[in-house]
DNA sequence: CTTAAATGTAAAGTTTGTTTTACATTTGAA
DNA sequence: TTCAAATGTAAAACAAACTTTACATTTAAG
C-alpha cells in the first residue's frame, strides 16, 4: 500500500496538521500514513481523497504486499 | 458507511464464499461487510473494488456517521 | 543566528477489523 | 420433500488502526 498524501499536500501547501483536522484524525495519523506504516480504514482513505477531490484510487495504490 | 458488495454479486451470480476466497479473506468478513457490521480497510475495499472492475467509490459509499 | 512552525518518531493504551470455530436458518435444485 | 449449498449470527481471540502524550529534529522566515 503506498499513498501520494504528501505530493497533494505539497500541491495544496497544507501541513500535516491542517489536513489531520479536515478528515478528522490526529496529526500522527497523517504522519504515520505518508510513511506508510499502516493502512487506513476506506472511510478514511475516502475522506482524504475527497479532501483532495480525486478518486481513492488516484491517491491510493496497492502494492506486492497487500 | 454503505456498501453494494451484495449487488454486485448477485449481478455476478457469486457467493460470500466465493467473493471471500478471492479477495483473502473469510466468508464471515464478507458476511458481516454486507450487514455493514463494520468499515474494512483501503486495502479490502481496493481488492473488493478490483474484483468486480469498478472504482472504489462506487461500491462503498460514506454515510453521515462517518 | 534565532525562533516558531512543521515534521519525525516512539511507547502505551483503546478501539475496531478480521479470523476461527461452531451452529442455526434459509434457499434452491433434484 | 429432502438434501446440500448458501447465508446469518455469535463469541473468543488476535491483529491492526488510531489516539494521546511527549520529545527530538528539521525547515523556513525574520
Amino acid at each position: 500500500m503506498k499513498n501520494t498524501i504528501h505530493v497533494e499536500r505539497a500541491i495544496r501547501r497544507i501541513t500535516q496538521a491542517d489536513l489531520a483536522s479536515a478528515v478528522g484524525v490526529s496529526r500522527q495519523t497523517i504522519n504515520a500514513l505518508e510513511a506508510a506504516k499502516y493502512v487506513p480504514s476506506v472511510v478514511l482513505a475516502m475522506k482524504i481523497a475527497n479532501y483532495f477531490e480525486k478518486p481513492v484510487e488516484a491517491i491510493f495504490e496497492l502494492g506486492e504486499e497487500d
